[in-house]
DNA sequence: TAGATTGTTAATCGATTAACAATC
DNA sequence: TAGATTGTTAATCGATTAACAATC
């Protein structure tokens, strides 16, 4: 039972925005409202339900405190999940306050950098450590997910450290593409790709 | 004449690794090359390449610099295309660096925030201006991407601000989900959700 | 020519949505 | 019951890939 990867994505999406509803006194919605709230299909909506065995009111919609809960129990693993960020510059501070200030099942445990000026220091509670010591702080922290906030022209030479640390998932936010076994969940994001696709479409409306 | 989505994206990625090979002698490259460099499928290349009016030989594979050219073409608007940044905290300047630093056809031309400390002051060459004065600038200076990078509870109040001021094309990098028309180019980057795909198919493996 | 490539159509795959039955 | 909803299958859509013809 492996859900699709777009319906993982909405229920993380509803979750969210149903948790600003858990404590109406009618926590009930309809799957056009949520919908709605997130320019989707209602079908979509009920399908993804559907999934993972919801049970809407044909009257009311759907329970929000018991889709929350469903949702929780579908997508969440069971213990927190760890992960590391790999470069604590902008933009690693910057994903690590957003993480930091979400409610969820995961969690930054350390932090990791070259720079002999950040390494040792604590970046809102959470250590930074050399990446020389990725591998044992991986194991010792059990983080499976890395998030690489280097610049580009680091990304090649850090890959095979990220990939001997043990991480399961890795989220690269280089212009570099990561060539990486299989098993582990890679996940690019590239604002260049990104800038000149909405460039692109910008122009040709 | 419009060209799918992930063929944009891809072509992006193509001119950009194709970059660095523009000054050898012997400038051509296979598509079975060119696609295990980025992880693709070679038919998917030479299908990408087909819809742009490619030209390959058929020995010797593609010529980059001529390739190059093609996408540069098809892709780029023949001026450059002026990009604003909503907020220059840690984010909006880890994203300022980023581009500034890329050769490409899109430049920031302007950066906003509501921070007075901020205002007035220039980032890397580029000024900083009040949020209030979004539409005038946008105006005078051609700009028709916006980039949001606030902290997600202004969101909302930031949508309409921004559609007013005539961007024809929104990044957003809060986890609030815009509702905006469908003339605006929108696209979402939602790191939560991106992380908790992640460690569902890092767990459902 | 043989072999390796490009170019292109047809089949397949994954995701979305239309259609409609079931239920309150 | 009538009307509005949920639940689910079938059709459709967009993108990828298999198959193979054309070419150097």
């Amino acid at each position: 039972m492996k859900l699709p990867k777009r319906t993982v994505q909405r229920l993380s999406r509803y979750r969210r925005l149903l948790f600003k509803y858990r404590y109406l006194s009618e926590p009930y919605i309809y799957s056009h409202d949520l919908a709605r709230l997130l320019n989707l299909n209602p079908v979509q909506v009920r399908r993804d339900l559907m999934l993972i065995g919801s049970s809407g009111n044909h009257r009311k919609g759907y329970n929000v405190n018991e889709l929350n809960d469903l949702i929780a129990n579908t997508i969440d693993s069971s213990e927190v999940q760890n992960v590391g960020i790999v470069g604590i510059g902008r933009l690693g501070q910057a994903i690590l306050n957003y993480v930091s200030d979400q409610e969820m099942n995961l969690k930054v445990a350390a932090v990791f950098d070259i720079d002999n000026k950040k390494v040792g220091k604590e970046y809102g509670d959470i250590m930074c450590y050399d990446i020389s010591r990725m591998s044992e702080i991986v194991l010792e922290k059990n983080i499976s997910i890395g998030i690489i906030a280097i610049p580009s022209e680091f990304a090649t030479s850090i890959a095979d450290i990220l990939l001997r640390s043990g991480m399961e998932g890795i989220l690269n936010f280089t212009n570099v593409h990561l060539d990486l076994p299989k098993h582990i969940y890679l996940k690019e994001f590239d604002i260049i790709t990104t800038l000149e696709e909405m460039a692109y479409f910008v122009k040709n409306k």
